[in-house]
DNA sequence: CCCAGCCTGGTTTTT
DNA sequence: CCAGGCTGGG
């Protein structure tokens, strides 16, 4: 089937002459007569095809849809599309990058690199830096992380007198996140009688108000959090038909991946977007829709066929990743949900091996299993470490992995959790960083103020915030001129030489890149070398995470130099400076980060897990109120979307999929009982092949104490309790400490216990521990396992007089 | 004004 | 268990 194409006003940017020969030489592998098309089933292969107009494919887990999506857009630029007007948007980096990573090989880098293909987030935020005069924004505004977003909410809420416990950060937050994708203003928000109801019914009456206080903040700011991108960009479009009319010829193909985890502004946008042309294609499952808690609608999908009558939908049936037992679970699952668009998933793989069940007395033992099943299944059947995930409903949960891997010496990394960039060190520079680019960024301003310490204290901030509330300026403008307000001279002079040095910060914007302005930063502000005498072994570490930071903004200095010869357009793609750096980090997340992870087996939530697949997969955890989260069980609706996350996670495997579950685990930091999961036993069991202790009502601890549980479980002791006996025996045979509680007046003692652990690790440092006190961590680095480093954390060490 | 250490309250998933 | 708030001594 071979489709006419053509697009008024197509420019071609790129002609075929100007592409370098070696990418031509890449493209003959797939030639004009579309080879690449050959290895495609009938659906995927009329999925590619048809390029005019709406199209809506529904792609099972396994149905080849990235593949789909990347082939039909490299047919549509063999076509004669010019990539340039090509938009796909898709939900995260990682997506983003291997979709341009496998167009690349068909149609060359150039052409590949001029697609429009980033999260919506990270094109959204191009175009408002672009454009963001329009808006009255500054276009180096700042992006607020969450974190910016809360704590500048609570400074609200305490200026405003209003009740902390009433209204927590974290709900106005949420309510104000809701409005915004929901395309609420706050002055609309404030109108809305439904809303103003429920939030007065809530005894919450000034939500409104807040919200609008905090725009007008985050405005003043030249700050945008992650909603806005959304939000300021459907504004943008409505602010003038020129605006609209110039991103609708720009954009002449849309395609969205992961269409069910859109909302409702991203819908829109998208909507507004193609209202000429109309050629739209999006791609998703609702059966893998588990982003409604951030305000995706499945109606999206649903409506999808009103909006556009003239839609081709086309459904992705077919599974080419999983054997037929993992299929069939996976069907039985999902048939358990009322809501969804009528599809059965089919295989034509191989029976494979029957799906395994694991009854685990402890979280530890369960993590011991698992631990070893990993051995044995890599010598039976060669598999290697990074075929292996281990998917969990929480990232808490993966500490229990993480040591039990550990002992068996089996390398692995864990995904997202406490991303890199979220660790206070380098949120301190990146502050410095932000406040140089942006000056009326506060809450980076609020952060580095006074550290290093100079003297600028809580006091004396507080009077400038209201003064700069009284004014309606920002803190920066009141600090510029601060000699006109009353202040302690001593404190007027700190003030003025600290804005002396972000001014001078920021003369340098122009002349170097991101890479030796950082560098420049972190030595000027004191921060290096404030890190740097911090002697205690989490001060180096924090040096060092300073140093890797440097590395990972030499990188993108690096990157964007060896971009800039090829690309036609010459914007944040190519320009080096540390205002773009900031803006791509801050969409960043810790997976994106390219670390090597071969031969690692991976640890993620199965959020994270979307998307991916593997061959052998451990999902763990199958408890109630775990998964599914205690949140989900009191409503019906968020029970399905849990078993559409149990869904995806089981869809994830190829080959080998194992479920488990722990009669008791620590949650909080107290021991619970645990009753499997629903989702077990919604399982049909005839399938299975069920490992381990069946969970016995008289596990089940009293009144929740530890005793009780080892009373319980004493006549049918775990593997995972003997396992710490031998450690405890382990420890007490080379004489190694007990770690509890301790002071920091404890020195000698500590630096005496680290001695032994030395001596008893032998394989590297222990370093040298100063000024611990509560809630600070010894770290003690060792090389073990062909990996580069290992890290042991102890919270709060004591070394008992007795050694017990 | 600064900091260490105590105390309390809260814990899903992510761009 | 852990982050963040609060307090009281320097």
């Amino acid at each position: 089937m071979q489709q006419e194409f053509d697009f008024s006003e197509k420019k071609p940017e790129v002609p075929k002459e100007e592409i370098p020969k070696e990418e031509i030489k890449e493209e003959e592998e797939f030639t004009m007569d579309g080879n690449y098309l050959e290895g495609l089933n009938g659906v995927q292969r009329l999925a590619v095809e048809t390029v005019k107009g709406p199209v809506m494919i529904i792609a099972g887990p396994g149905s080849g849809k990235t593949r789909v999506l990347t082939y039909r857009i490299a047919h549509l630029i063999r076509l004669g599309m010019n990539p340039y007007n090509i938009l796909a948007l898709t939900f995260t980096n990682k997506a983003a990058k291997e979709m341009k990573d496998r167009i690349r090989k068909i149609v060359g880098t150039l052409s590949a690199n001029s697609i429009w293909m980033g999260t919506f987030h990270s094109i959204f935020a191009r175009i408002l830096r672009i454009e963001a005069n329009e808006l009255g924004y500054p276009s180096n505004f700042t992006i607020y992380d969450t974190d910016d977003a809360k704590t500048l909410i609570k400074n609200i809420v305490s200026e405003q007198n209003l009740n902390p416990d009433l209204y927590k950060a974290n709900l106005v937050y949420n309510r104000i996140s809701n409005a915004k994708s929901n395309l609420l203003t706050p002055q609309a928000y404030l109108k809305h009688q439904g809303i103003r109801n429920a939030d007065a019914a809530a005894k919450r009456p000034q939500i409104g108000k807040l919200y609008h206080l905090y725009s007008e903040r985050c405005q003043r700011a030249g700050a945008m959090d992650f909603d806005d991108l959304l939000f300021k960009m459907h504004e943008l479009l409505n602010l003038a038909p020129e605006i609209l009319q110039k991103y609708q010829n720009k954009f002449q193909y849309l395609m969205i991946d992961e269409f069910q985890d859109t909302n409702h502004a991203q819908y829109s946008i998208a909507r507004k977007l193609v209202a000429n042309h109309r050629n739209v294609c999006v791609v998703g499952d609702d059966a893998q829709s588990i982003y409604a808690f951030r305000g995706a609608t499945i109606d999206n999908i649903l409506n999808f066929e009103k909006d556009y009558p003239e839609l081709t939908t086309l459904k992705l049936e077919q599974n080419y990743r999983s054997t037929k037992r993992i299929v069939d679970l996976a069907n039985g699952i999902i048939q358990k949900n009322s809501h969804q668009i009528a599809k059965e998933i089919w295989t034509q793989n191989s029976e494979g091996g029957k799906i395994q069940l694991v009854h685990a007395v402890s979280d530890s033992e369960e993590a011991k299993i698992i631990a070893d099943n990993i051995v044995v299944e890599r010598l039976r059947y060669h598999y290697n470490n990074d075929e292996f995930a281990i998917l969990y409903r929480t990232n808490a949960q993966s500490r229990v992995f993480e040591e039990a891997l550990r002992r068996k010496g089996i390398p692995y990394r864990v995904y997202g959790g406490l991303s890199f960039y979220q660790r206070k060190e380098i949120k301190d520079l990146m502050a410095y960083l932000r406040l140089t680019v942006n000056h009326k960024d506060e809450e980076a301003m609020r952060r580095v103020i006074n550290y290093p310490v100079r003297g600028i204290g809580k006091t004396s901030l507080k009077k400038i915030a209201a003064w700069a509330n009284e004014e309606e300026r920002t803190m920066w403008d009141i600090m510029c001129r601060i000699p006109q307000y009353k202040l302690a001279t001593r404190t007027q002079n700190a003030i003025v030489k600290f804005v002396k040095m972000i001014k001078l910060f920021a003369q340098m914007l122009k002349q170097k890149d991101a890479y030796d302005l950082a560098k420049y930063i972190a030595k000027t502000c004191g921060l290096q070398n404030h890190l740097h005498n911090d002697k205690s072994v989490e001060g180096l570490t924090r040096y060092e995470n300073l140093q890797e930071l440097f590395n990972s903004i030499k990188e993108f200095t690096d990157n964007k130099r060896e971009l800039a010869p090829n690309n036609v357009e010459v914007d944040m793609e190519v320009d080096a400076s540390l205002g773009v750096y900031l803006q791509e980090v801050s969409l960043l997340t810790d997976a994106d980060d390219n670390k090597d992870d071969s031969g690692k087996v991976k640890l993620m939530t199965v959020h994270a897990a979307k998307g991916l697949e593997f061959p052998c997969v451990y999902i763990v955890g199958l408890e109630e109120e775990l998964f599914p989260s205690a949140m989900a069980s009191k409503r019906s609706n968020d029970i399905e979307e849990e078993r559409r996350l149990f869904y995806v996670a089981v869809t994830r495997a190829e080959k080998k999929l194992m479920l488990s579950h722990a009669n008791c685990r620590y949650r909080f930091g107290k021991l619970q009982y645990c009753e499997p999961s629903r989702f077990i036993e919604e399982i049909s069991k005839e399938e299975l092949e069920e490992i381990g202790n069946k969970p016995r009502a008289s596990f089940r601890p009293q009144r929740d104490s530890h005793d009780a549980f080892k009373d319980s479980i004493s006549s049918n002791i775990s593997s995972a309790k003997r396992q710490q006996e031998k450690q405890q025996q382990l420890r007490n045979r080379s004489n190694i400490p007990n770690i509890a509680n301790f002071k920091a007046s404890d020195n000698r003692k500590l630096k005496e216990g680290f001695r032994i652990l030395h001596q008893r690790f032998g394989a590297g440092t222990v370093l040298k521990l100063e000024g611990i006190g509560d809630k600070r961590m010894a770290i003690i680095k060792f090389d073990t396992l062909g990996e580069k480093k290992m890290v042991l954390r102890f919270a709060k060490l004591m070394f008992k007089e007795d050694g017990t």
